[in-house]
RNA sequence: GGGGACGUAGCUCAAUUGGUUAGAGCACCGGCCUGUCACGCCGGAGGUUGCCGGUUCGAGCCCGGUCGUCCUCGCCA
């Protein structure tokens, strides 16, 4: 071991290492120079301790003089208790310092673009600077705790699944393009000119495969890739906790994954999570909440007062619902008096944003309704709206008419921006509510394309009872699907797969593909099928939004080491960048 | 591709209605300091107000364009 070499880290010498000898190595975190004193809080992932340089060291001393914040050093001393009443109560090491005997400077630091020490009143700098710097942001200490989160994350995965008799696989990176789904990210194939693979959006079709071979309880933390436009909680490159199991239906897969919750929860936060999950149908999420994936931290609820509005004068109403549109609301309690006229009209605005024409609303009085809409509304109605809401004096009801998309997604919107701005829940409390939701719709129809789109992806079964009309009504079709929901997050999503390959092939017929066309794509996946595929089905939870849960941040960026921007640019690297000709000519490009 | 917000010293921000030499804190440099811990005190240096153009006697501020960053809609089986 050279001399310099540490003999502890920074966040372990404690009251009872005291007198004894210690090598230290870290960076400079801050420097205090008092003439004749020199304190130093010496840094690493561990932790933070305190290096004392005092008089009867005349050369260390001036040595330490020369100190700036982040060079790298290795100090031996020997660790000594504080002075009586010196001890910081803020450092796990705070008992102790260690009273230098020599220094060594291992790298010097120039002034850096940005301070690394966090402080509770300043601002941190821009995100694109430490972005372009990600080394030396990736010093805070605050991304340190989540990068040990999201380790903590993983290890608990894997152990709690070799547990319970899971099998880690890995499946390629260089795959085939399958055209359905997210846009592929491509790559060309040097030896075969004009051909191309893929990097895989999920390892969904080789894990069927797996299953097809018989390694019935598979898993795999993958990463995946989508070339498609970010967002504060997407990625183009990220993580998956991708698993699949043979025999099984939706509550196999469900116990497995709210035991794995509840061990995360525990043993990386000691937050317990009551078992079993709640679950909620994709219709009465819609319903109630706007959204299929709601924050279910707080109230809000929307109701449904389309039959009321029917007994109103109120024109807009009636005429919405003539054309085959709902009435739906929200009892914002107590927030009569939260919204000016100012206020409700920035409400108002919210809604328009998702295609709402304008937002109704009502103060609730004792006696009556203070609303523009009041006089539309005769007595009766107004007893009736007042117990459909629940409204008690002080209320505030809210109204989207439209038609039901519409109405959700306003509503829905509407839901979110209300509890922030009235702050009905905290976000750093330790608060997670977990919720299945199911009972998707198969099927969506996509405008543009004329045709109709799995909801959830080509290979999820349809329920039993709805094959039948899988060509005659695919709109009714609901798929053995789920999605996990963690405080309004889509945290994970899966299903049981198709395990027949006559279904299979009716799946790929109503998505508009021919037997031909199908064949050709994914005919190693009918074959397979064909040759004793057991039934089976899986989830694949989104790992970095599991870690912005622990991590309770809203940005997937804080949770990723080397993150890309909302551009997809990796400020650090450059890339993507311009490459040699040369490269492209071997590429046949 | 659409909508919104932002861009001033190395960093975080300020600059009244368009009006003197664009300020402050932190960081940096020099000096002082034997118990600091975001040390303190004294002094100093540091600016193409993202970029281009326009309006004006005068632009950090107004207008047009452009670049960049973030949020969002579309998109994300």
């Amino acid at each position: 071991m050279a001399d310099w070499q540490r003999t502890h880290t920074c966040g372990e010498l404690r009251d009872s290492n005291v007198e004894q000898p210690a090598v230290l190595n870290g960076w400079v975190n801050t420097y205090r120079n008092q003439g004749s004193l020199v304190f130093i809080d010496l840094r690493d992932r561990y932790g933070v301790t305190q290096v004392v340089f005092e008089p009867d060291n005349k050369e260390l001393l001036e040595a330490a003089q020369e100190l700036r914040s982040e060079f790298v050093v290795s100090v031996t001393g020997i660790v000594a208790k504080r002075l009586p009443g010196k001890e910081n109560k803020d450092l796990a090491t705070g008992a102790i310092e260690v009273k230098a005997r020599s220094l060594s400077i291992l790298n010097r630091c120039p002034t850096l673009p940005f301070e690394i020490t966090e402080f509770s009143d300043q601002e941190l700098a821009n995100e694109d600077l430490r972005l372009q710097y990600r080394f030396l942001d990736l010093r805070r200490s605050s991304l340190q705790k989540v990068l040990l989160l999201r380790h903590r994350l993983c290890q608990v995965i894997r152990a709690y699944l070799d547990q319970h008799g899971f099998l880690e696989v890995e499946t390629p990176l260089l795959g085939r393009s399958t055209p359905e789904g997210a846009r592929d990210y491509l790559v060309p194939s040097r030896v075969h000119p004009g051909n191309w693979y893929a990097l895989p959006q999920s390892p969904q079709l080789y894990k069927q495969l797996l299953m097809v071979a018989g390694f019935d309880k598979y898993f795999q933390i993958a990463r995946c890739l989508r070339d498609e436009d970010l967002r504060a909680d997407r990625q183009p490159e990220f993580t998956q906790l991708d698993l699949e199991m043979s025999f099984v239906e939706m509550d196999d897969v469900f116990h497995v994954i709210e035991g794995l919750a509840a061990a995360v929860f525990e043993q990386c936060l000691g937050v317990k999570i009551p078992l079993p999950l709640p679950r909620l149908k994709y219709v009465d999420a819609m319903l109630r909440f706007g959204n299929d994936k709601p924050d279910l931290r707080y109230g809000l609820e929307i109701v449904d007062v389309s039959e009321l509005a029917g007994q109103t004068e109120f024109q807009v109403f009636r005429s919405i619902l003539e054309a085959g549109g709902k009435v739906r609301g929200i009892n914002v309690s107590g927030a009569a008096d939260k919204f000016s006229r100012k206020g409700l009209d920035e409400l108002g605005e919210v809604v328009k944003r998702y295609g709402a024409k304008g937002l109704a609303w009502i103060r609730v009085e004792a006696e009556r309704f203070t609303s523009p809409i009041e006089k539309f509304l005769p007595g009766p109605v107004q007893q009736e709206m007042r117990r459909a809401l629940n409204g008690k004096p002080g209320d505030l009801f809210v109204f989207v008419a439209d038609q039901e998309e519409i109405v959700c997604q306003a509503l829905g919107n509407l839901r979110i921006h209300l509890a922030s701005q009235l702050k009905l829940y905290d976000p750093m409390a330790l608060d997670y509510q977990i919720a299945w939701v199911f009972d998707f719709p198969s099927f969506i129809w996509n405008e543009e394309e004329k045709r109709w789109a799995a909801n959830h992806h080509p290979f999820t079964a349809p329920m039993d009872e709805d094959l039948a009309k899988l060509e005659s009504a695919p709109a009714s079709v609901r798929a053995k699907a789920y999605d996990l929901v963690i405080n309004g997050y889509e945290c994970g999503g899966g299903s049981i797969r198709i395990h027949n390959p006559e279904v299979q092939s009716r799946i790929f017929a109503v998505l508009g593909m021919t037997p031909e066309q199908a064949r050709q794509r994914f005919g190693f996946l009918l074959d397979a099928l064909r040759m004793g595929a057991p039934p089976h089905g899986g989830i694949a939870l989104g790992i970095d939004r599991w870690a912005m849960m622990l991590a309770q941040t809203a940005n997937i960026r804080d949770v990723i080491a080397f993150p890309k921007n909302q551009r997809a640019r990796d400020l650090m690297t450059g890339a993507p960048a311009p490459v040699e000709k040369k490269q492209l000519k071997e590429l046949g490009l």
